[in-house]
DNA sequence: CAATTTACATGACGATCATCATATGAAGCC
DNA sequence: GGCTTCATATGATGATCGTCATGTAAATTG
């Protein structure tokens, strides 16, 4: 059949979006192409009339992730500026509800630890996402930081260190203790003493 | 053929050592039964007469990789005590030579991400391995430290995160710059002002 | 209205995988 | 010295996978 003009494009963003959500709560080599295309509603057989192959597919969903994840990083953040940012990210962050739902959730907490599974071509999106992670999270620490950019990425281990680890561990208290003393810690380390209550990551 | 009376078990041991290092390079998923038993200059057929099934031979390989790490957590340390041996520990940590070599690496940093991936059968023992960690961590922290359980779980999440974050990115100089600034701040945070030169991870 | 285009479907390929049934063959036991 | 035992080998099973060749049908184009 003949379809409307951007057809084929809206196909294309359907099923990245499907494989940015897979991808993230099965990993690049637990999505498989055709039980990709029946999420989305289709067969197997035009996957690759959108797709080089399926490390091209990853490579793409890996960037799509990351610009969702800036929006939703701008979205916790609101109009506040600074340290009151950050601690807006760090407590939007931290929380069971980021943890239970890695399919919207930031893609270096997901993607990390699948540094041999990443096909090549998906590489150069990571390392451009990270960087993007940890100069955002630098232009919003105190202007006293001697370092900004050494103090983010120190940030942004713990932040994405303690979400996979409050992920892998089975004990519900051990995940929850995981969460809130990183929170805590991270909010004390860019100057925050005092603790604000839990927002939730994703606000729609 | 007869065999001598042992030697079953040393090959169930040879099987173990060969799958734990497999599965910290190539996950869970990325070890196949009939590859690990070539490694160990068998063939696939005589694996379930160890292990009732791949899950069960997971299981025990996470337990037996946080039984190796316990050993070179202790090798790391040395004889030294308080945050001396937490210096030592973070210095052998986050290096490069670390990163390089996830096969004989801290399972922590390796299964961080494997989240779904893990067969329910391995989470008891990754989670009692975490809780050792964080023990051991705790236990060399300043006496005058108000909670220090809180505070080495957080330090884990910055280690673990730190080293799978340097594993994920492609830049080398990106790599190394995640590697060292987390050893600094961690060495900070631990009361630990001067930094010391790095020690390999390994010493073999 | 007929021809062409094209997004997607059907179906098949070879490869890989976990699992298991059965064979092998040498060492210990009688 | 023949019989039994048992650690491992051979080979097959069905399932799943990425990939691609080919078919189909409808909307645009003339």
């Amino acid at each position: 059949m003949r379809y409307s003009s951007d057809q084929k494009l809206q196909t294309r963003n359907r099923v990245l979006k499907a494989a940015a959500a897979q991808i993230r709560t099965h990993g690049p080599q637990g999505v498989g192409v055709a039980a990709l295309m029946q999420e989305v509603g289709l067969t197997h057989g035009g996957f690759y009339a959108h797709f080089a192959s399926k490390d091209a597919l990853i490579a793409a969903a890996v960037k799509t992730m990351f610009e969702d994840a800036d929006a939703q990083r701008h979205r916790a953040i609101e109009n506040r500026s600074g340290p009151a940012a950050l601690g807006a990210f760090i407590d939007s962050y931290l929380t069971a509800d980021h943890r239970d739902r890695p399919d919207r959730g930031c893609p270096v907490a997901c993607l990390i630890g699948q540094s041999a599974r990443l096909p090549a071509l998906a590489r150069p999106a990571f390392d451009t996402g990270v960087r993007g992670m940890v100069r955002l999270m630098a232009s919003y620490l105190p202007e006293t930081t001697p370092d900004p950019m050494a103090l983010a990425s120190s940030l942004i281990a713990e932040l994405a260190g303690a979400l996979a680890l409050s992920r892998a561990v089975e004990d519900e208290a051990l995940s929850l203790r995981l969460l809130e003393q990183s929170r805590l810690a991270l909010r004390a380390r860019v100057g925050l003493a005092s603790p604000s209550p839990e927002r939730p990551y994703h606000d729609h």
